[in-house]
DNA sequence: AGGAACGTTGACAGCGCTACCACCAACGAC
DNA sequence: GTCGTTGGTGGTAGCGCTGTCAACGTTCCT
């Protein structure tokens, strides 16, 4: 059949020219703009194409039309389950697109970012998706001046290089606060780990709410570097309690933190909410579930990964979005592990926000 | 100073070369065999380089060469923890190379892994890394003809395409029930999700470790092709208490359900491990720190990925492996969940082997 | 001394595809 | 009827790099 082959044997787009009796450069059309075929030759280039097995050579086209079809995706860790979501819906939303994505792990480090982008641009993307609003000056610039949509995800915030989408960790953090403020708790612990901007921002919010109604203290704060795990959240549970005994709650900036608060409690037999009610931010599957069930804020991580992608791939063919900047909120969920303490329900302190219970809330900028 | 410059503005290696004083062919080895090129040389191109932030253009490479620098990874699930964590080591394996990683979801459908193997394959990609050991025919086929190294992991069994690293979920399954039987429990039920073909091998080692000790009842066994969650693992726990109200322990075949059933048994006031034992699989994080800790089948998955990663790009680079199978292996880590029962030592059941608690057992393949 | 052998370098010719421009028919507007 | 205009098509000329092979200088052997 086909005459000329390449050394490895693979059919190339001349050659379905030739099958289809078109010339080569209708045939390439008819795999990037189908529509400015004639019916008739549109129909013999496919039929030619798919008699034949042609895969297109992906090298052949970056290299002549000067683009790739590669979304480029930076995100600071693969182990953390909040990411797998997100990538979930960046890769179930890309699947049946022509871009593939290729993936890089910051490591939480803005300068490995840095490395990474320069990496990536290089290969002119046909976009690019990075996690959060903190990147080095250097990274802002080199967005700025990227040719192709750039997506960051995670967070909003005032300045989007391009588009955005996200939630407000300050808002949903205060609105964490303001539900326990509602069941009537005062001396409520913070436990944080990683601090990476997104928790430390959660830490913000915390700190205004608190300091908004005159509970603030520095005491109440349990916050390290190290990585998130479960066993850490027993850990900073205990440090929380040797240096304030007295509190009757605790905000975990995120569930796996949440659980080992659980398990620790149950370790110095401390009754959940009885003595101490928890509340964990991320609203991972297990907190459904726990015993008793734990309080959380379920934002929408899955979303926001494949509207992200979506999103993007729009703009990158041209059809850019009414609104760059998408606020995906997020929502109390409240459970038994902080119910309304009927004992003590003084109002609720003011200025702490009112948040609708198990309501959407688009989170207000800053 | 570079008086010719692609649209883009991007240096090309022919700008290196002149900029060095060399033919553009002595620059092009300088980045692909460094070695091959004069001492002298070899300094002038990579001052060159450097000076001018040369970036190599991968599409024309790849065009020219016949060759990418990508290695495809197909694996059935980005949600499961257990995949993060290989896939954390393949990443890491892969940073310092030439190599980039595409990613792969087969959502455990092996024909979409079909689909996606046909995919990548027509990329010519420098080196593959698939999931398990049950491909299609035709994949197997696909796998068979390439001519690129081939790496399966998560499992070993009889025929490698190419290379192979895992470990026996069989064997490990085994050494799970023998470990309770030493613990004194004869009454073990099974709890499985998904029922993937490696979930599938694990309720195999468990049945054959059961019918080798006289013990196996159909009724011992609860097993879905539902997702695995922790809800999941209460919700086929009870359905186990109903059709087995005389189980003194469980063996869930991943550490989800494991923490499932823990919450379950909160919920019925069922003491573990005085009522039932419990034992899961993968040996997360949490199950270290949960009330009681729980025991369970360590498996090495970061180990898996990295070494798989580093595995193949060796291979790629013509360093094929002495021994392209590679058993991981696995270990008992025995916690609270699963103490010896005292009041009850009756010998352990004949033909259910020995594990060695806490020592790494190669599994012996099947 | 002559030749082989080696290490190093360069010229040339593409890899498979698309950007760009030119072309041609068919059509309506004036 | 002439002129644009449009929609469809094709020719040409690369994209930036590397495979291949030839050529060169040097060293070593006989």
């Amino acid at each position: 059949m086909g005459r000329k082959r390449t050394k490895s044997g693979k059919i190339r787009l001349a050659e379905v020219a030739e099958h289809a009796g078109v010339s080569p450069i209708t045939a390439s059309r008819f795999f990037r703009n189908p529509e400015a075929l004639s019916e008739a030759k549109r129909a013999r280039v496919e039929s030619a194409a798919k008699e034949l097995g042609y895969v297109p050579n992906l090298a052949a086209r970056a290299l002549a039309s000067h683009r790739t079809e590669v979304i480029g995706v930076l995100i600071p860790s693969l182990t953390n389950n909040v990411f797998s979501d997100v990538l979930r819906g960046i890769y179930d939303a890309s699947e049946n697109s022509r871009y593939s994505i290729q993936l890089s792990n910051t490591r939480y480090s803005i300068l490995q970012e840095e490395k990474l982008l320069r990496l990536f641009l290089a290969q002119k993307p046909a976009g690019l998706i990075v996690t959060g609003i903190d990147q080095t000056a250097e990274s802002h610039a080199m967005l700025e001046a990227a040719d192709c949509p750039i997506m960051q995800i995670m967070e909003i915030g005032p300045n989007p290089v391009d588009m955005m989408i996200g939630f407000s960790h300050y808002d949903a953090a205060r609105a964490a606060i303001a539900h326990l403020f509602e069941q009537g708790h005062r001396r409520i612990g913070f436990l944080g780990a990683r601090m990476d901007p997104r928790v430390q921002r959660r830490l913000d919010g915390y700190q205004a709410a608190m300091k908004d109604a005159g509970l603030f203290d520095q005491r109440l704060i349990v916050a390290t570097a190290t990585p998130t795990s479960v066993t850490l959240g027993g850990a900073l549970f205990t440090d929380l309690l040797a240096k304030s005994p007295d509190i009757d709650s605790v905000f975990c900036a995120n569930d796996d933190l949440a659980l080992g608060v659980l398990f620790e409690c149950r370790r110095r037999d401390i009754a959940i909410p009885e003595q101490i009610a928890i509340i964990g931010f991320n609203d991972l599957e297990f907190m459904a579930s726990a015993v008793p069930t734990l309080t959380s804020i379920r934002t929408n991580r899955y979303e926001m990964g494949r509207m992200a992608a979506t999103m993007l791939i729009d703009a990158i063919e041209g059809r850019r979005p009414e609104q760059p900047v998408l606020d995906l909120g997020f929502k109390v969920i409240e459970r038994q592990s902080s119910p309304v303490r009927r004992s003590d329900s003084r109002p609720t302190p003011t200025g702490a926000g009112t948040a609708n219970k198990m309501v959407a809330l688009p989170s207000s900028h800053d």
